[in-house]
DNA sequence: GTACTTGCAAAATATTTGCAGTCTC
DNA sequence: GAGACTGCAAATATTTTGCAAGTAC
């Protein structure tokens, strides 16, 4: 079983060598990331990061979710409300099911649901470069 | 061939008909909606609404795309950047794609992905209430 | 006439940015 | 040491709301 912390350590590692520095803030934001089970927004992540280290402040956090956008190593989603909400990216795609209840989120992955979308996009003349399939929904029975 | 106009008074009398008043405001904004090809946000549709009756004022047009919303005529979007945009709401639900080198919005509409997304859902013990699926996309070569 | 609507300005939310000091590599 | 990064506070952008006046039904 993998620890968490291997995974950040794997993580701060590109991003080095992307040619990011790697500050205490980063390292504790990136440490909460890969520690949520959930998808958190920015102040949620902020508010969990300044529990490791307390420097940490909310311009930051913004400015380093940009980054790590941006480096490929978190997912940036905006649901119906609310501001946007963050993930460590997946290697693999996968969309999301929204409890509107409970607001809780579960994620998905269909092949051929992904493969419609691209013969959807080519005949239409497109390549797609990413897409969002949120499915809003409440319990059965 | 049907005219915006015959599209307005069936939309207004619906409102009517909700218990909701018809104001000269809520006329001009539903008649921007109607005339819409695109996708506006509400300062645009605020610019055109004031081209019809310069009284609108911005919260009203707010105000109004929430009241059309909750009555079922109008749909809002939140695609991945700016504020929230709005459509006359379809009777045959379509999906979007949005080429992310001119912004332009193109609906589509495929069954087999609406049967794919129900399954899923009902396998992991959900009904749909709604859902968002959106393909951010180039131009193919 | 009554209750719903409106415009305006102020407030609330979410996110970004200028600046001067700090820290990573 | 150079340039990237940070906190803070002020600035943006988008949407909402309190209030007094206006209007649909």
């Amino acid at each position: 079983m993998k620890k968490p912390h291997d995974k950040t350590t794997r993580m701060t590692q590109a991003l080095r060598d992307g040619g990011v520095r790697v500050t205490r803030q980063r390292e504790a934001l990136l440490k909460v990331l890969t520690e949520a089970a959930d998808h958190p927004d920015a102040a949620e992540l902020h508010r969990r990061a300044k529990g490791i280290d307390d420097t940490v402040s909310l311009a930051t956090v913004y400015r380093t979710l940009t980054v790590l956008e941006r480096e490929g190593v978190v997912h940036r989603h905006s649901f119906e409300s609310g501001g946007a909400r963050f993930e460590v990216a997946d290697p693999v795609h996968h969309d999301h099911i929204v409890d509107l209840d409970t607001g809780q989120i579960t994620e998905f992955r269909n092949d051929k649901i992904e493969e419609l979308q691209r013969l959807i996009a080519a005949e239409m003349g497109y390549e797609i470069v990413h897409h969002r399939l949120e499915l809003y929904c409440r319990k059965l029975g």
